[in-house]
DNA sequence: AAAGCTATTTATAAACT
DNA sequence: TAGTTTATAAATAGCTT
């Protein structure tokens, strides 16, 4: 009556494989809540990316993602073997995928105005040289009007670099520990620590 | 001597993002570790498959696999209903929200030029019609040259939209409190159970 | 960014419903 | 198969240094 309390609350148990099935039912689906909340609020507390796939003994898929699995799941693979892409970008700040996408597109577009409209400056240019070689009328509105186009030019030179540059900062590959600006160079394998459950325990599997 | 010993042990925290810097960092690593740790035990307990990605807040990746985050991600992925994936590539990625501010600054600096650029385009257009009214040379090129000008225009115009859109879906995206379950979240897709951290902390971060 | 040290808060193994 | 309870095992926040 002294020695072995057999206890009505939790007990230690050994980490290594359950035998009984139910058993080993039950607590899958609580650690695996329990894991998933962790992730949460590491998410939360850090405001960092997360991902956790667990399959069940049945094969089941269980996921917890912030901002989503396949987000993630893909941001880390395409970095780890394989080279990263072109000086493509990868981007944006939101919470939601989908979002981010559209906005990557949204710029994008954004780009290619800008591209076009300098080319309308640099034509618009050109024709105005032309007129003015041509002749006539050497009105002050006609200078008036060489200068204003030319402010144009200036501001869509400025404004395609503003919008590089933010399209730039935004793309930024997230490979380097410097916060905005890593870039891609080489894929390097430092930026990933991987642990396996063999650093936890030493029983094989 | 007796009421309220700060305590030296664990206090209860709120779930939220830490704001001290180095605080978080050190939180970070801890339940990092603690996580890693939750899975292993819980792919050993039950025998079970996990994958764990998780970026540091300097975007550097740390992964824990059994038996390992590659052959689980693959599964994971091939199992999905695949992406549509657009021309562009997986470039999405998450940006943390110290940026955010910065983008919409970005972009709110964008949209000014626009609006300046705006009104050049509009007195180059006036200052057209007048010269046209004004006399001499009704060469095509000055047809042309208006022409384009208007194209300018109507370019300018649907940047700006596409800017001002921009800049709306930034600023409201934070405050969003429309959760991205809508992917597959939350609820069972198939074989697919999703769970985000929404579903643990109503709070939107 | 790394290791210990508590004092508490959490997570849970089993039993129970 | 899933909640509730209980008593205990673990995890960890805030400090050292």
């Amino acid at each position: 009556m002294v020695s072995e309390k057999p206890a009505m609350g939790r007990r230690k148990i050994k980490i290594e494989k359950i035998s009984k099935k139910n058993h080993l039912q039950v607590t899958f689906s609580k650690r695996r809540a329990g894991l998933f909340k962790k992730a949460s609020e590491l998410s939360t507390l850090c405001g960092v990316d997360i991902a956790v796939i667990v399959f069940s003994p049945a094969q089941k898929a269980f996921s917890f993602g912030h901002p989503d699995v396949d987000s993630i799941t893909r941001r880390f693979l395409s970095r780890s073997p394989s080279p990263p892409s072109s000086g493509l970008p990868q981007l944006i700040e939101t919470r939601r995928n989908a979002n981010a996408h559209d906005q990557i597109v949204e710029l994008t577009r954004i780009l290619v105005h800008i591209e076009a409209e300098k080319k309308y400056g640099e034509v618009l240019d050109q024709m105005r040289r032309a007129d003015r070689s041509r002749c006539c009328w050497e009105s002050p509105i006609e200078e008036l009007e060489l200068h204003e186009l030319e402010q144009l030019r200036g501001a869509l030179e400025e404004l395609k670099k503003t919008v590089a540059r933010q399209v730039n900062n935004i793309l930024i590959e997230p490979t380097s520990s410097l916060p905005f600006l890593a870039v891609n160079g080489g894929g390097e394998v430092g930026d990933f620590v991987t642990y396996t459950r063999f650093l936890y325990e030493p029983t094989i599997v």
